[in-house]
DNA sequence: TGCCAGGCCTTCC
DNA sequence: GGAAGGCATGGC
């Protein structure tokens, strides 16, 4: 086919990596073959073995949005090599979701995104990210069919709070609203992001309404690249009370939780929180 | 019906 | 600084 790019791929797993809940507009169209948006583009892309084949409306420069987005040029094979050494759990998890990627989402569609998920479930997420993409975003034609950009946050500039309601976010409404303004006034300047450290950009963050720390690990882990980072909701409490303090009632505080993974989980941590997400909601759903 | 969801904000000690 | 309660909304 004309209009599709062959990469080869390396300890690579698309269906655990679109579908660990780190992204949330992805569709699954066929076994192991998904159509979603990536920043300007519609993506179709499809795994067989240790290849992928993509499709777009837009073929420029295809192949390294596509290895940026999907952290193509990292090796992970020897990331998993290191991790799985650390105990036997992590080794279980990643045993069932090897080649699960760490993505690098655009950073302010990721952002919203997860202010969007604080107290909701991902199906919901979900649906309120296509309902603000579907309203506000670029419309793209691809193979017929109509899909829509993520909307910059000059696009969102003058949508209100009760707009943002109406479009399912519920009590979000208002810390969507804030944190468009800070973006557009440079109150946070989205450009700065890359320069500062974790920590500095945690504490940035952080003063955007609706970020706490939970929030603010999720974006940086999901669109910065800081594999460092331990985000922790109920799941991953759950499943790390259960792990590794032998605890089924979820009364260990975050707090210990994350002593536990900064001192155990290292440099990769955040991958680790992905596989054990992934694993644990595998299982109970 | 009541509880839960990739938590955070506000209020009150 | 830490605990408790409230919060929109849909699924089960």
């Amino acid at each position: 086919m004309m209009n599709e790019i062959k990469i080869k791929v390396n300890c690579f797993n698309l269906k655990a990596t679109l579908e660990c809940g780190q992204c949330f507009r992805w569709n699954m169209i066929n076994e192991n073959e998904y159509i979603g948006v990536i920043q300007d583009r519609v993506i179709k892309i499809k795994q067989e073995n240790d290849f992928i084949y993509v499709s777009s409306n837009n073929m420029y420069d295809l192949e390294n949005v596509v290895r940026n987005y999907f952290d193509l040029d990292r090796d992970y094979k020897s990331i998993e090599k290191e991790i799985v050494k650390i105990d036997e759990h992590i080794k279980e998890a990643v045993s069932n979701s090897s080649g699960l990627r760490n993505l690098n989402q655009p950073f302010f569609e990721c952002l919203i995104s997860y202010i969007i998920s604080a107290n909701n479930n991902i199906s919901r997420i979900s649906r309120s990210v296509n309902a603000i993409s579907k309203e506000y975003g670029e419309k793209v034609i691809f193979e017929g069919n109509e899909y829509y950009l993520f909307p910059t946050a000059n696009e969102l500039k003058n949508v209100s709070v009760d707009d943002y309601r109406k479009l399912g976010v519920g009590f979000r409404d208002r810390y969507i609203k804030d944190t468009v303004s800070k973006v557009l006034n440079c109150d946070f300047n989205i450009n700065n992001v890359d320069k500062l450290s974790t920590e500095a950009l945690r504490k940035e963050l952080m003063k955007l309404k609706g970020v706490g720390q939970k929030v603010a690990d999720c974006i940086m882990l999901f669109s910065c690249s800081r594999r460092e980072v331990f985000p922790i909701d109920v799941w991953v409490e759950r499943i790390m009370s259960i792990l590794y303090f032998k605890n089924n009632s979820g009364f260990i505080k975050k707090k210990d939780i994350l002593l536990y993974a900064d001192k155990n989980f290292g440099e990769n941590a955040g991958i680790i929180q992905q596989h054990l997400f992934y694993n644990i909601r595998e299982k109970m759903i």
